[in-house]
DNA sequence: TAAAGTAGGTACTTTTTCGTAACTAATAGG
DNA sequence: CCTATTAGTTACGAAAAAGTACCTACTTTA
């Protein structure tokens, strides 16, 4: 079985990059980055193609590590909004050095943020 | 269907982890670093509980991706050895910060070569 | 009265991924 | 003559991951 979940291996930077491997999370990540906190279905709307499942248990995943965080206002119809924390702004600092190294070797990708 | 592939997707740096965050990549480029270039079947033997498909399929990969050079020996039975690349060294030179993140967040791991 | 909108949860199905085992060539050694 | 060795490839099957559809609540609007 590939070692997937932090539990599972002893290398810190390997359980870093599989948690932000998994499907559409560096997505997510940038598109917060980008629009700032963001409810659920405005999450959705934006990331084009994902699913509802997918994107609840990204986002339950991100939280449960401290990258996002998770307010939920207890209106009808409910408002859940998600927001970068201070760990994602570290993570990010890093992410953006490699950007520009995917820049360099892929050449100019188009911007994410439609 | 998840956007796995260069190809699929717009976004360079996704793309970028993508690629790194398959199963074993990480480990992989891990040995590769710290023992230097190493024959398949040593690599093999280093990360416990690959299988070979597995081994194969992901250094085909990151050779394709310019990040390790593949160098066959054609006696019998055959030499093939594999080392980083140029783009691997600039790599790891990341790769590092993000480790020193993920020991601040998850605290000392054990080290990986055995 | 009925539908829309929000943020999901759950069950079922399909797709993808990964491991296992068998096979390859060519030579050296017993 | 038979086996071991290296570096894989291929087919098959099981398991895991991800998509689909349907369900919840409560209120507003048509």
């Amino acid at each position: 079985m590939a070692q997937r979940s932090r539990e599972l291996n002893p290398c810190p930077v390997s359980a870093l990059t599989n948690l932000l491997s998994g499907p559409w999370t560096m997505y997510i990540l940038w598109v917060l980055a980008n629009s700032g906190p963001t409810r659920f279905g405005a999450l959705k709307r934006k990331i084009e193609g994902i699913s509802t499942k997918m994107l609840t248990e990204r986002l339950r995943m991100l939280e449960q590590e401290g990258i996002l965080y998770r307010h939920y206002e207890p209106t009808v119809p409910p408002q859940v909004t998600y927001g970068l924390t201070e760990r994602a702004m570290e993570l990010m600092a890093i992410l953006d050095q490699l950007d520009d190294l995917a820049q360099r070797w892929y050449g100019q990708g188009q911007e994410i943020a439609g």
